[in-house]
DNA sequence: CACAAGAGTAGTGAGACAGC
DNA sequence: GCTGTCTCACTACTCTTGTG
């Protein structure tokens, strides 16, 4: 995935730089060629962290966690997809302490320091947070290191209103792979049956989908005359499954985590 | 194959903004 | 006014690729 972005990165910064001279903000209109060594130095240290700074938001704007949050199909497959990273030590932390003890200090270190700007807030924030942390108790950097070492290996929690916007958005998203697959596999057709509880009806629904169709537009759905009982039987099949899930033992999820709310809860199991 | 370098990702809280 | 989304700067981490 990795790819030489030198040459791209040059280009970014020329580009860049001749709208935006970075001396400007800096010198005004100075001639370069009366810059003190110190005044030279300080102008590539600045376009050094300007570089950085744009490298950044192209970063932050190809980001898809950005992009993600811009559709429910996106978001919903990059939610799906998610999970590379666990959330730190310092993220614990300051989820955990934040409004009880770690904000007021930040405020006031803001305040004192006049910190105006939102990225500057940011840092300082975040600053204070690991500062607070490196002060803190060795009882409570175990809580946390506890609780970071059980993160590592937890699935995401989903709750109902999830499940429910999930199942709306399968078709669209299901069309978005399965284009994508019929692409890359030459023209493949694809035929999907699925099924499970729907938490917005309560019932047990099933639903197709189709990539491909014949000359009068119709899919396999509408070409295979027997498909209406195809379905009843793999909705048979899929309510016969959900009750024999039913019957095995809950997941062994007993360490269970105070601050986690929006569990499965056991009604929403009892299935059609 | 081991390592280094660089690219990509996920997350943080506040504030701005849009839409209802 | 409320709610949800986007943006900001930065870092720790993972993943990929290049090099010796």
């Amino acid at each position: 995935m990795s790819k030489n972005y030198t040459d791209f990165w040059s280009e970014v910064g020329i580009k860049f730089f001749e709208h935006w001279p970075e001396r400007n903000p800096i010198f005004g209109d100075l001639p370069e060629s009366e810059f003190t060594p110190e005044q030279s130095t300080a102008l590539a240290d600045a376009v050094a962290e300007r570089k950085k700074q744009i490298a950044t938001w192209f970063r932050w704007q190809t980001n898809p966690l950005r992009l993600g949050r811009r559709s429910g199909i996106r978001g919903l497959v990059v939610s799906l997809m998610k999970g590379t990273r666990a959330p730190q030590k310092m993220d614990i932390y300051s989820n955990k302490f934040y409004s009880k003890k770690i904000k007021h200090v930040a405020d006031e270190a803001i305040r004192v320091q006049s910190v105006t700007e939102r990225g500057p807030k940011l840092n300082k924030r975040r600053d204070v947070v690991r500062q607070m942390y490196e002060k803190e108790s060795k009882e409570v950097k175990a809580k946390i290191e506890k609780k970071y070492c059980q993160k590592q290996g937890e699935s995401p929690k989903v709750d109902d209103t999830t499940k429910i916007k999930a199942i709306h958005e399968l078709g669209p998203m299901l069309d978005r792979i399965l284009q994508y697959l019929a692409h890359i596999t030459g023209g493949w057709k694809f035929s999907v049956l699925m099924g499970g509880h729907d938490p917005s009806t309560g019932e047990v629904s099933v639903f197709n989908y189709h990539v491909g169709e014949l000359e009068s537009g119709a899919q396999f759905d509408q070409a295979f005359s027997n498909f209406n009982s195809m379905q009843s039987a793999f909705l048979s099949f899929v309510k016969d499954a959900i009750a024999f899930e039913s019957m095995l033992p809950e997941e062994g999820d007993n360490e269970s985590d105070s601050d986690v709310k929006g569990d499965e809860d056991s009604s929403s199991r009892r299935r059609a």
